[in-house]
DNA sequence: CCAGGTGATGTCACCTGCTGTCATCACTAC
DNA sequence: GTAGTGATGACAGCAGGTGACATCACCTGG
């Protein structure tokens, strides 16, 4: 995050990176599978809480409200980090390989959820179609948080934004 | 599409598939940002072909009646090349690259298609609703149709898809 | 206490994607 | 017929990424 910051993404060097660490390019190369998944390998973690959330909300609970629990979750894992979020946001808008990578983990995080709800007894289509609209709640209120004001806390950001997509959703 | 069907697209270099061209791997880079870009070149050409059809859609159109327009006109263009769209298919879904080159394409044709939206007057947040369901019933309907059989037409069952999130959306 | 196994790391060689730069050549305009 | 323009080739070079082998620390069973 340091060079990325400092100097740019592209302009970061496998090499820079692993002398900053301390170690070597071919290290790096055994514990990232390529350059960009350096930002993104923490992402395997919110998943895991995504999915534990899921298992742990009661057995009555609608796959919304389940979701809603979801997402509790990773507002709390992330919540607590707005100034790496933000730079880490930043270096990521600003590349266009690491916009696809993120495109292709947010699809990985609604595929998980998706798989959670049909363990919870969700069939297809409502599991894909709920984990969808999760994951879109997910990345909006995520925006919102990293580009608004220090004081706005993450969880009430995406619970509003959860509320909005519900009142959208009944009102058509 | 040879090289990549008979040996794969990872084992493809760029320097095979400019020989088999005719040309050089630099005047490859010319015509291509990198070596995926090949494979997804076509698809600004789909994009307009959307928007245009977007556009010729008659003032009383709902939203969604609009992107129904542009669905067909996406259908006719591809329709006619199943054979192709199924090798190009398999190329890309056998490698990570590829989806993910696939993904920001598609939220290029979603943002595109709701920009189109707006531009007809819908406001937010229906148009990227809209634009989002569209291209979910595309992304859906394309998929069936490689996958199923070659008597299945692609416009039929991309209307098929979209008469069942419909169905979905109103029985919810 | 030590011989062998295991895992993490370094080193080296190598391939391939991708780019900057310059030369060449066909075509067009005046 | 000369000058400009655009497409291409040729060449050198960097950076991302990988395979193969050596090394070293650390167990672990005898």
């Amino acid at each position: 995050m340091e060079l990325f910051v400092e100097q740019g993404y592209e302009q970061t060097t496998v090499a820079e990176i692993a002398e900053r660490a301390g170690l070597t390019a071919r290290t790096f190369f055994r514990y990232f599978a390529d350059k960009r998944e350096v930002l993104f390998a923490g992402s395997m973690e919110l998943q895991d809480a995504l999915v534990a959330a899921l298992e742990n909300a009661p057995d009555s609970a609608t796959p919304m409200e389940a979701v809603g629990t979801a997402l509790d979750a990773a507002a709390s894992m992330l919540g607590g980090r707005l100034e790496f979020s933000r730079q880490r946001h930043a270096v990521i808008v600003a590349n266009a390989e690491l916009r696809e990578r993120e495109l292709i983990k947010m699809a990985k995080l609604s595929a998980a959820l998706a798989s959670g709800l049909r363990r919870r007894g969700v069939t297809e289509p409502e599991a894909s179609l709920a984990a969808e609209v999760g994951i879109a709640v997910f990345r909006v209120a995520f925006e919102t948080w990293v580009n608004g004001p220090r004081t706005r806390k993450l969880t009430t950001t995406m619970r509003d934004s959860f509320a909005q997509v519900k009142a959208l959703a009944t009102a058509g």
